[in-house]
DNA sequence: ATCAGCATTCCGAAGCCGAGAGTGCTAACC
DNA sequence: GGTTAGCACTCTCGGCTTCGGAATGCTGAT
C-alpha cells in the first residue's frame, strides 16, 4: 500500500531477480543466495538492506521471521509490467501448436484445440472460449420436427459455429420449413442480436393480425430456438490436473477444481478482465478478487479476433509462481495465429 | 487366488461388515470394532478366527502386522455380487435428477445434465458418453459454403444430436445443395452405417460416368463429412474435484485427472466393460488393467438405450471406496428414466 | 554508502518415547 | 470342536525434545 519512492535500478534488478528465482525454486529466497547469483559482486549485507526497503514498500513478504522473502502480488505485477515481451517462442513449442493447429478453419475446433496446447505448453491450465452469441453473422437455420411436439433448431453463424437446441413445440414440419425460409431469406448475413431485435419488432408490431407465419415464429422465438444468449458460448478447458504440482493443500485444491469446471463462471471470469478493446496480452494477478477460490492463480488472456471482430478469447491460467514470459508469448503467438488462420477464409 | 472352501454365512455376515466399515470411515478394521458392531454377540478372539480365514482366501489384506484388515478387490467384487439391488432412491436425490433431467428431450443434452447430476448424487465422477454414431439413423445433412474452399457440413440424427465439420473443399452452393438434396431424399431415416456403405457402392459402380452430382458426393464423402466415426462420440465427465478427497498422493491424483481429461481414453474403457448387451448396471473393480492410472478407482456403469437401441452409456466413476448401492441404484435409475424419457418422442 | 560480524529468531528434520490398537497363539471352557 | 479369555508381541502415530541451518537486523568499521 505505501507508495515510497520511485524504485531505482539497484532496486529493480534486485526484485526481479528475485521474483525470478523464486518462480524456479518456489523457496523463499534469501540475501544469501541473491548475493551469489548477482553478477555486480553485491554482498548479503547490502542486499539485506534493499530488501529491507522493499519490504517496506510492500513488494516482498515474510513468511515467518527468519525465512527468505516471497514476493507479493505487487511484486508479480511490478516485474510483469516491465518485462521486455521481446521473447520469441522457442522452435519445440512453435511446432507444438503448428502441429495442433495446422489446417483447422473453424472456430469452435480451433479452440478446442488452443485450451489443449496451451495447456501443453504452459503445464498449466489452458483456457479458450468460442463465443457463438450475439455479435455473429447468421448464415443459416434449419428447423426439424423430431418426434411428438418436439423440435430440432439448428442455428449456423457464418464463423462455423452450430448451436442446437431440442425445444418443446407442436409445429408441423411445413410451418416449420415456411418459417426456417423466411428468417434465412430475410436475416442472413444479420447478427443474431440485429435479428432477434428486428424480429421481435415485426411480430409486435404484426401481432395483431392473424397469419400463420407469425404465429410459428413467435412460438419459435419465445422457445429461445435462436438464441444468441450466454449458453451458446462453448468454453473449453483443458490441463487442470497441471495444478496439483503447486503447494495448495487439499481443500483448496478441491475448490479450485470445483471452480474451473463450471463453465459459466470462466465466461465471466474471461468477461470481466478480457476488455474487447484492448489489442495485447493481459495479465491479472489474484483472481481472488472475482472468484475467491481462485486466490493465488493468475491468468494470462487475451482476445481472440478475427479481423477487427472478437470472437472469443483465449488464456492461461496458473499459479502467480508461473513462466510469465513464457505463458505470454505463448499467448499472444497464438491469438496472432488465430487472426492469420481464420482471416484468410473470410 | 486360492479358491478356499465356499463361504460359509458366518463369514459372509463378517466379510460384508467388514467392507461397510471400511467404506463408511475409511480405516483398516480390527476385530475388536466389529465385534462391538455385530449383533449376535461374537467375540473379538472369534472373529479374529474368521478373519484369518478370509485373509487365507485372498479377501482381506494387512497393511502391516497389528494393524485392522483392508477389503482385497476380491472382497469388494463378491461384496457387490451379493448386494440385492432391492435399495431405492432417497427423495432428495431423486428430486435433484428430476429437476435436472426434466423436459429434456435431445440426447446429447441429456447425457451432458446425466454426468453433473451423477457426479453430484455420487460424490464421485460422473460420466455420460453419446454415440452419435453408425447406429443413429440420419434425419437431414446440410452442407453450406463459408468462405473460399470451406465447407460446412451438418449431420442431424433422428435422435438429435448434431455434428458439424468444416472441410476444406472447393465446391458451389449450387453443388453443395444438390449434393444434400440427393441424400437427404435418399438417406433420410437410414442408419448412418448403411448409409455409408450404400452410398460408398453407388460411387463404386458410377464412378465411370462423368456425373457432376457423384463428383461432389465422392469429394464429400471422403473428405468425412459423413462421417460416423468415434469423433462422432461426445464425452461428458464431471466432478473430478470429488477425486482430491481420497488418500492417494499427489503423484497419482495427477496422472489420474490426466486419464480423465482424455476423453477417447474414457469412450475406450467404457466400450471395453460396458457389453452393449447386458441389460442392469455392471461393476468393475480395478480400472487398472485397462488403465494403469486408475488403480484403485471403480466403475458402475450401464448403457443408455432408447427402445432397444444403444445411444450411449453412462457411469460413476470413483474409488474402491464407493457407495457401491446408492451409486448402482443411481445408474440404474438413470438409465430407466433415459429410456422412458426419450422413447416417448420416437 | 557498503560491508563484515554477531546475536537472535525461527523452521524443520531427526530421534525418542509412550500410548493405543491389533494380532496370533495358547490354554481353558462349554 | 467351536468359542473365548489372556497375554506377549508388533507396529503405527502423535507429541516432545533436540539440534543444525538459514536468515535476519543491527552495530560499528571502512
Amino acid at each position: 500500500m505505501p507508495a515510497g519512492p520511485p524504485i531505482g535500478e539497484r532496486e529493480r534488478e534486485i526484485l526481479t531477480a528475485i521474483v525470478e528465482t523464486f518462480i524456479t525454486t518456489g523457496e523463499p529466497v534469501g540475501s544469501r543466495t541473491l548475493a551469489r547469483a548477482n553478477r555486480e559482486g553485491l554482498s548479503p549485507a547490502t542486499i539485506r538492506n534493499v530488501m529491507a526497503d522493499l519490504a517496506d514498500a510492500g513488494f516482498l513478504e515474510q513468511p515467518h521471521t527468519s525465512a527468505g522473502r516471497v514476493p507479493s502480488s505487487e511484486a508479480y505485477r511490478y516485474y510483469v509490467e516491465q518485462l521486455t515481451g521481446e521473447a520469441r517462442l522457442s522452435n519445440e513449442d512453435e511446432t507444438i501448436i503448428q502441429d495442433s493447429l495446422h489446417g483447422i478453419s473453424d472456430v469452435q475446433e480451433f479452440m478446442e484445440r488452443t485450451s489443449h496446447v496451451l495447456s501443453l505448453i504452459s503445464h498449466n491450465v489452458g483456457v479458450a472460449v468460442a463465443i457463438g452469441g450475439p455479435k455473429n453473422a447468421l448464415e443459416h437455420v434449419y428447423f426439424s420436427r423430431l418426434g411428438d411436439q418436439k423440435v430440432l433448431a439448428v442455428v449456423v453463424t457464418r464463423s462455423g459455429i452450430v448451436r442446437d437446441r431440442v425445444l418443446r413445440l407442436d409445429l408441423s414440419q411445413t410451418d416449420l420449413d415456411a418459417a426456417a425460409r423466411f428468417i434465412n431469406e430475410n436475416f442472413r448475413g444479420w447478427t443474431m442480436d440485429a435479428m432477434r431485435t428486428e424480429l421481435a419488432r415485426r411480430l409486435e408490431q404484426e401481432r395483431s393480425e392473424y397469419d400463420r407465419l407469425m404465429a410459428s415464429l413467435e412460438q419459435l422465438y419465445r422457445q429461445g430456438a435462436l438464441a444468441g444468449d450466454d449458453a451458446a458460448q462453448v468454453v473449453f478447458v483443458e490441463g487442470t490436473a497441471n495444478l496439483v504440482t503447486g503447494e495448495q493443500d487439499r481443500q483448496h485444491l478441491q475448490e479450485l477444481l470445483k471452480a474451473l469446471e463450471e463453465k459459466q463462471k470462466i465466461v465471466e471470469l474471461l468477461g470481466a478482465y478480457l476488455d474487447a478493446k484492448q489489442e495485447a496480452v493481459r495479465v491479472v494477478i489474484g483472481l481472488d478478487q472475482a472468484l475467491p477460490s481462485m486466490r493465488n492463480l493468475v491468468l494470462i488472456g487475451a482476445p481472440a479476433r478475427v479481423g477487427g471482430e472478437v470472437m472469443g478469447s483465449l488464456a492461461v491460467i496458473g499459479p502467480t509462481r508461473i513462466d510469465y514470459q513464457h505463458a505470454i508469448t505463448a499467448v499472444s503467438y497464438i491469438a496472432r495465429l488465430f487472426d492469420k488462420v481464420l482471416n484468410e477464409s473470410e
